[in-house]
RNA sequence: UGAGCAGUCCAUACGGCAGCGGGAUCGUUCAGGUCACGAGGAAAGUCCGGGCAUCACAGAGCAGGGUAGCUGCUAACGGCAGCCGAGGGCGACCUUAGGGCAAGUGCAACAGAGAUAUACUGCCUCCGCUUGCGGGGGUGAUGGUGGAAAGGCGGGGUAAGAGCCCACCAGAGUGCGGGAGACCGUACUGCUAUGUAAACCCUACCCGAUGCAACGUCUAUUGGUGUCAGGUAUCUUAACGUCUGCUCGGCGGAUAUCUGGCAAUGACGGCUUGAGCCUUCCGGCGACGGAAGGAGUAGAUAAAUUGCCGUACACGACAGAACCCGGCUUAUCGGUCUGGUCACAUU
RNA sequence: GGACAGAUGGCUGAGCUGGUCUAAGGCGCACGACUGGAACUCGUGUGUACGUUAAUAGCGUACCGAGGGUUCGAAUCCCUCUCUGUCCG
């Protein structure tokens, strides 16, 4: 129903209230790593909900942009195998400019997904 | 051949697969298919100048801000071009906030006798006597200090000295000649005037304020808030509000309360063809102007150009539009071409 | 996106109508006094780098976010950057 919408294709919303990211700092898991920060929430909707933190800490514009769009194509590939129903919001930390697209993607594949899943299962029981 | 100077242009290229943004079109009302297009020379800093929009417009003055050789170019500019002066370089050429302290005021620490006017050490002379001191006068050359000591240097002159006089140089004024002008050249006069205006200031010229989160249209909720209109009560011709900060002046009577409308939220518009770009010709030293012809859809809204693979080489820097232009400044791996200069060699 | 502020020792914070006499003052730190021992209080000292030196002493030079300029002289005036922070009908 939102493909229209562009970026991301299936189920997902792009979240952009200020409020909700508080809201997920404040209340969601997260799974660290280097290269980003990753807060999960059941938000009891038919659609997942995406929002992306490039911070000034990264750099320019353009090492934002980049940050910005290598979370997007690993989070298009990986979407799929999420579950439905829960906010996300990825931060980009400075390490991910320096490496390539297919060693975050393979991060994604082997660590976030299966941790997003069990946060999101341990969270859904409450 | 080497060194160096000034400027122009480019910003990895090509192919394959997957993907993104708005648009057109097919299809159908919702999936999707097809097509072409889709970041920069600085998109940056926001340092200037405009356009555009809203507010205010009877204006006048002061305050405040900016610019600073001249002539032009331009929509405008603090920009650019050419020229002048000063400084640097053998040279091509480069640098230059470059009006006025000779209108007034201020400041100039320390040092030094003395800092905008003086007399410590001196030099000369006169008088007195205890004969190397005291007093009067002349002088600003000498000594040291300082960023700066009353134009500089040399000669004449003198008791000692001094633009007191003379030559040259620097500066000022006046006349003449040249130039569009900044200025340049020259003659005479006069006898000289410290620095600082990125100190106040003076002179000339320019400037209304706010910025696309401007602003316009539609719309949900109306409790408070703001604002507009009307009613009621109170106070009065001076206050208050407003017009840029102030003054004059103009406009609105003001305050409280009641009723009604509007605003916010969200969506859409503003939003991209523009003082635009390229080529040729004409005018101009040039910036630029004119004519003819040609090419060309970035317009997002947590915000689109990417990921992977292959080939080539110089192994790819700085860096991402957010209303739009003209500049300036700053960042930048490198490459390309053009025009001068100097040195060496050969002819 | 737009409009504005600021940057001074380890921390805070004056100095910002240029002056050479020290970059005030407070907190902190070190040492000493007070005490049986501490705290409080009082006193003295205390920035960094480089050079000199046997030396942790003393002396000299430089440094007020960075780089230029004006000036005899700049923390202060002017210009260009860097960083930090604030505001938006």
């Amino acid at each position: 129903m939102l493909s229209g919408y562009g970026i991301i294709m299936l189920y997902t919303e792009i979240l952009n209230d200020n409020k909700d990211f508080l809201a997920l700092y404040r209340n969601g898991r997260y799974i660290a790593s280097e290269y980003s920060v990753i807060y999960v929430r059941p938000n009891g909707r038919p659609y997942n909900r995406l929002g992306i933190t490039a911070g000034k800490k990264i750099g320019n514009a353009v090492h934002r942009n980049r940050a910005k769009r290598l979370i997007r194509l690993a989070y298009r590939q990986a979407e799929l195998s999420l579950p439905i129903g829960i906010d996300l919001v990825i931060v980009a930390r400075s390490r991910l400019t320096e490496i390539s697209s297919s060693e975050y993607c393979a991060y994604m594949d082997s660590k976030g997904v299966p941790e997003i899943e069990r946060c999101a299962r341990k969270m859904m029981k409450k």
